[in-house]
Parts: structure tokens; C-alpha cells; sequence
DNA sequence: TGTACATCAGTGAACGCGCGTTCACTGATGTAC
DNA sequence: TGTACATCAGTGAACGCGCGTTCACTGATGTAC
């Protein structure tokens, strides 16, 4: 039923013969991580209104699909973080960074633990690297805006203190402060001996 | 046949009249999270060597029993963090905190994660109470070394990157520097403007 | 002290479930002649 | 242009597995009289 919307058929022209699959099953499985499901196989092709066995035309194995999940859930995160900089103030861009970093956690905190868990399957490198990528805004800021104290060490404990305060929050371990912006923006400031 | 071990016959004596299960299925559960396996209460129970039922008498369901360890596990990490601080030199216990929090995380990873992660049960309040615990032995050795930068807000802070960091560890993404403790050193270092 | 009984900590078989994955298949699409 | 065939993306039934939990039980321990 679903195979005759005009948006399947759309997208079908630039793939193969019928929806494409292969985006269909990642958003199957980012929805069920929003709504805090476990995604597994079955779970992911009842989702796309689909066999339990077409999601392995398309990924060799659960593994595959969750890795493929996770990196494009780091992707987003790197292009939240990076749009927060470049729209920040002048010397706010960190800040907005770390805004951005805990906002993106707070908001798909299944997706996010997936990202950089446990559950992170073995891909290595890609999902190494994107996580590298989204240091690495951080660093090339703090840089600019923090000439005098900058270290690469400084950077690994900006890139920890933000990780942190996003993995706090998505447990439920900073229930205390409500307003999410605030409290990231006081604790980061607290921090850095800017406030 | 291990039910004839002194140690069990023994342990008895001031428990009931078999060995103490409810010991030894938290026991049990560390043990297979320190080898990285689930512990279903089945595996707990194989573990133990006990039927799959046995479980039952001591915890009214699985969650119940994972709450148990969680708690143990938060505990051990309490007494770590208090450890270190005391045995540290003047002025150097926050630190001593710190490196005291990412070695008990890099250790224990799996137990770590069930500590503070989504698969901590909705035991609630003595969990948060003693996760809240750990943060004010940070909280009020910070009161004391830095009196002069302290505040709510740098206690959170600093628990963040400890908190941070350790998560960036057993999950692999600060692989570079090898030897833990220089890492996690010059990182607060640099954090609270020592170095 | 001896016996009857309650309690208590365990056993063991069985249930229903969802899982990842296998196998053999089907029918639509694309391609060569 | 029409037909034969290969490819390709899906189906659907079935597998074996470990899981949490149920049920009814057993046998050892502790207790009252």
C-alpha cells in the first residue's frame, strides 16, 4: 500500500526499481532510537513496512546497519556543532559549540549512545574519524578564541567537560537545573575563568 | 560440588542455611560484566551455580538484581574517589580524584556503564543519591583547594570532565595517549589553568 | 528429647517470545540480439 | 520493436537460540509442644 505513495515512486526514478531501501531502513532506525526502542533487525524491517530479510540486501549484517546508523548520527552532530559556530558572535563560538554538542545529546539520547557506546560496532576508522572531525571544530576554535591558553590538551578537556556534561544529562544526573541552555552555559563558563 | 568449599560452609554459618546466594549473585554479575558479558539472570544464575529459578528467592525480578550492582558499583567507586582523595598530598586531591574516577571507569567499563547508563534501572533515588555522593567528595575538595574560583557550577564542571573523560576512555576515543594517568593529568591541568 | 509441622531456599521442566540468520523462491526491471 | 535471459530487490517460511518468567515440586532447616 505504502509502495504507491507519490514519494516512494519520486525517489524510486533516482535509485532502484522500488523505494529506496537502503535510506528508508536508516530512517527506520533513527525513529526507533528516537522513540527509545531497541533496534533490532526485525524491529528496523517491520518499520519500513518491509520482509525481516530485505534489510540484508542492502547491509550484510545488524552490525552493518548499526554502523551505518551511528556515523550518520555523528554526521549530524558535526553539522549542528559546525552551524552553531559559524553563526555564533564573535568569541562565542566555543560556547555555542558546547550549546549545540549537549543540545543534539539531550534530544537523541538513544541515537547519541549508539554514536559512541557500547553498542558502537567495530566500523573503526569512518566513525573514528567523524568523531575526530567534531573535535576537531572544537580545537580550530578554541584556537582563535583562546590564543593565549590553547593546548591540544585543552582541547581534549573542552571536547571531555562537553561530552560529559551531554552523557550527565542524557542519565538524568543534572535533573537539579532545568533550563538545559543555562546550565551548560554557567557550568562552561565556571570553567574556563570567563565568568 | 562447590557448595562443599569451606569458604561457602563457612559464609554460611551467619547467613541462611545455604551458601549466601544473594552475595553471590552480585558476585556473579560482576564477574561476567568484568569479562564483558551480558548478564542475563540466567548467566548470573549458570554463574553462580544455581538453577535459573534461584535468582528469585533473593530479587524480585532482573531489574532488581542489576539495581543491586549498580549500586554496589557506584559504592566501590565512592570509596576510590574518598580513597584517593585522602592519601593525596595538600592541595593535590582533586586530582587525585580524578585520576582515581577514569582508572575505576577504564577498569570497570561494562560495570561503569550499567552504573550511569541506560540500562541503570528506575531504582532512582539511592542510585542518584549515591552518584550525588561521589560528586560531593569532588564538590568539597574543590570548596577547599580553589576557594577563591569555587562555585556550584565549577563542582559540575569538573565533574563533567572527569565524568567525560572517563566515557571517552572505555569507549575507545582517546586512544592516542597511552599511559592513563599523564592523559587524564595534564587534561585537568590545562582545564583549571594550573599548568 | 522426640516428634509434627511450618518455613525457607533451592530445583527442574515448561511456556511463549523475539531475535539474527538460513534457505529457496518470486516477480519486476534492465539488457542483448 | 520483440523476445530471451540475467539481474536484482524483494518475499515468506523455517531454524535454533537464549531469554525472563510461570508453575509445581523437594528437601533441608528451624520451631513448638
Amino acid at each position: 500500500m505504502l509502495w504507491e505513495d507519490s514519494a516512494v515512486t519520486e525517489t524510486a526514478k533516482a535509485t532502484y526499481h522500488h523505494g529506496d531501501l537502503r535510506a528508508s531502513l536508516l530512517d527506520a532506525t533513527l525513529a526507533l532510537l528516537a522513540e527509545g526502542q531497541e533496534p533490532s533487525l526485525r524491529a528496523v524491517a517491520r518499520r519500513a513496512n518491509v520482509s525481516p530479510m530485505a534489510p540484508y540486501r542492502h547491509y550484510p549484517d545488524k552490525e552493518a546497519l548499526l554502523t551505518a546508523v551511528a556515523l550518520r548520527g555523528i554526521e549530524a552532530l558535526h553539522k549542528a556543532v559546525s552551524t552553531a559556530d559559524r553563526a555564533a558572535p564573535a568569541g562565542q563560538g566555543a560556547l555555542a559549540q558546547a550549546l549545540a554538542y549537549v543540545r543534539y545529546a539531550a534530544e537523541h539520547p538513544v541515537l547519541f549512545r549508539l554514536m559512541f557506546g557500547p553498542m558502537r560496532p567495530r566500523a573503526g576508522d569512518a566513525i573514528c574519524d567523524a568523531s575526530q572531525a567534531v573535535k576537531d571544530v572544537l580545537l580550530h576554535r578554541l584556537a582563535i578564541e583562546m590564543p593565549d591558553r590553547f593546548s591540544p590538551e585543552l582541547a581534549t578537556g573542552c571536547w571531555a567537560l562537553v561530552h560529559g556534561l551531554a552523557m550527565l544529562v542524557i542519565d538524568g544526573l543534572l535533573v537539579e537545573t532545568d533550563p538545559l541552555d543555562g546550565l551548560v552555559e554557567r557550568t562552561v563558563l565556571a570553567m574556563l575563568g570567563k565568568a
